[in-house]
DNA sequence: GCGTTCATGTAACCTGTTACATGATTCT
DNA sequence: AGAATCATGTAACAGGTTACATGAACGC
């Protein structure tokens, strides 16, 4: 069973996205290191996830090179902070990236792992994760739904950031219903009439 | 615009699925490393992306641990070939891996890393790369359709496979529809009615 | 008083990618 | 003769995760 997928022409300079997720980040209204974090937690988090070290070692490489700046924020209570913003060399760069071909997603799921050796693994617990994993993904779909329902695009940006919704929107609907499936294919009943090495009823 | 995603708990011994797979595949038949690294360009390959200095890398620990056995296969005419397979404890780890809850796939995809930032990039030449992307899901749906059209499950693992192919299936299904659109959506007449920093027509 | 949030980072480690290396065989 | 494929790896580096560390302020 060949389902033959992906040519990678991977070009080292072009696949360093979390770069360019900063700098665009960036590109909206200058942050900080930790106002970063918190956004890849929340909007552009869906597109491109990152963990607050990675962040913080790429702002200091990223301003090294120049293509963003940053400025000390002196706050009375609470402590200071660090806020970068975007340079023109850091826009220039951005403009260089989206001119090159982007590179396709590379899968990377955990859950169809066990699928694919599914006489391997135990089903019940499968059964169980795949349970949550439905629930999770109506949860996104109803989120994404109800966001995506109240905006009427304006400018470019939020026509951009409402297509982003949608394909995480399609996403989401498309994986709930194939949980439901799966969930109903792997009922004991329906594996009862298949033969295999796991499911061995006596007497049937 | 919060899209507030995942939930990440991983846990450092589940979230390592390299491994995983690697056994699983090997629950099928022997193979080498090289039989391996075709493997994951064809057939897991869709679930979880390996290269072949990882498999060689990881084929090393996991016939340390135990986990595998290697067999070197003398051959006239071309090298030989070391053949691992599973052993009895590389069942019992696939088994203990399937008990632990599974990680949801973390998202990394550069093209929505442009749509997020639209109004930074090179609209045109986002427009060429989205149409080699609708293409390349059309081609992939095509291929997946055919295959899935001429399977009926005879046993537990064909069942997995199916379910994983039909996964497969509706994702480039829907972002074939999605690309279509949104191509539509970022043609310049539709977007000179939107204001924004790059799309300025004079005298609209 | 205690936990949480704000805020910034470092260190160690693991994972993944790219390039290099070798040498035989088979196909054109 | 030259290119592609079989087959196995290594080395260097880049990217990503986890745990550790610090300290102030705010709410309960």
């Amino acid at each position: 069973m060949c389902f033959c997928t992906y040519i990678e022409a991977q070009n080292p300079e072009n696949a360093v996205a979390l770069k360019h997720a900063i700098l665009v980040s960036l590109g909206d209204t200058p942050m900080s290191g930790y106002d970063l974090a918190k956004h890849f937690d929340e909007s552009i988090g869906f597109f491109w996830r990152a963990t607050h070290p990675q962040i913080y070692r790429e702002l200091a490489k990223l301003r090294e090179k120049g293509l963003v700046s940053a400025e000390d924020v002196i706050q009375q209570g609470r402590p200071n902070r660090t806020v970068y913003s975007l340079t023109d060399a850091g826009r220039q760069e951005i403009l260089a990236w989206s001119r090159q071909p982007s590179t396709p997603d590379s899968v990377k799921d955990d859950f169809l792992v066990r699928l694919y050796g599914l006489d391997h693994v135990d089903i019940p617990a499968l059964r169980e994760d795949l349970q949550l994993r439905m629930e999770g993904h109506r949860d996104r779909c109803e989120r994404f739904s109800a966001i995506a329902a109240g905006i009427r695009p304006g400018n470019v940006t939020e026509l951009g950031r409402l297509r982003g919704l949608e394909i995480g929107l399609r996403y989401e609907r498309e994986w709930a219903a194939w949980c439901e499936e799966t969930l109903e294919a792997l009922k004991d009943e329906n594996l009862a009439s298949l033969e295999g090495p796991v499911v061995k009823l006596v007497g049937q």
